[in-house]
DNA sequence: TGAATTCATACCCGATTGGCTATGGATTGA
DNA sequence: TCAATCCATAGCCAATCGGGTATGAATTCA
């Protein structure tokens, strides 16, 4: 029962690790000692979470000399996005089911 | 920083939690009771998982004599869906700016 | 009224988590 | 070559979390 979703909601719940997230996202590629300049925590634990970022999907990593740069895989929301869309789909249709049964009681 | 995603986040991140979130999308209203036979969890622990999304504001809850019932409010994942566009739209803009710096390069 | 049902709360426990410091490998530059 | 920089890893610790059982309040039913 362990699907997509999980390691996704799981990597996003937290407020550093989703700001480091959102960071990447708005300004694009940084190292991780830009990303720690800005973070309100220390280097080890930018690298910590950039690592569980990683393993979601949610970064990419690229090394250059003694720095790591990286980057936000915006492909890896999808399945966010889908069960989002998901979850309102199914009450979407209950709502029609029931507005159409409405609509039959009415005659 | 804590913004309205937060709360969000952390109620779906844990699988048992997503899981009670996701029947009450799929198969509308149910009691705690009806919740539990499913859940893999305790009644204790449904009853908890509960309160949690209560708190989020992503389930309500209607009591009939000594049964309490659960349905899904839709509406909560609003900020999710944004979020997931805002972060999507972040970075096409940036890919937007790359593709036009490259197209002015090479004239 | 008394027994049974339904649910929430209180309390406890082990595991996980998010933070820290210390450290060392790799790379750069003087 | 040697000092400095950048980052990842290893330990450590307090706090939170997800699970359990016990229990009691509220309601229903015989």
């Amino acid at each position: 029962m362990s699907n997509a979703q999980d390691a996704l909601f799981r990597a996003l719940s937290d407020p550093t690790r989703r700001g480091i997230f959102e960071r990447l996202c708005r300004e694009g590629e940084k190292t991780v000692g830009a990303l720690t300049a800005h973070a309100g925590v220390s280097q080890p634990v930018v690298s910590k979470h950039l690592a569980v970022l990683k393993t979601a999907g949610l970064v990419r990593d690229r090394h250059e000399g003694r720095q790591t740069h990286y980057s936000a895989e915006i492909r890896a929301l999808a399945p966010l996005a889908d069960w989002t869309t998901e979850m309102a789909g199914f009450w979407e249709s209950r709502f029609d089911a029931l507005e159409d049964l409405l609509k039959r009681m009415d005659q």
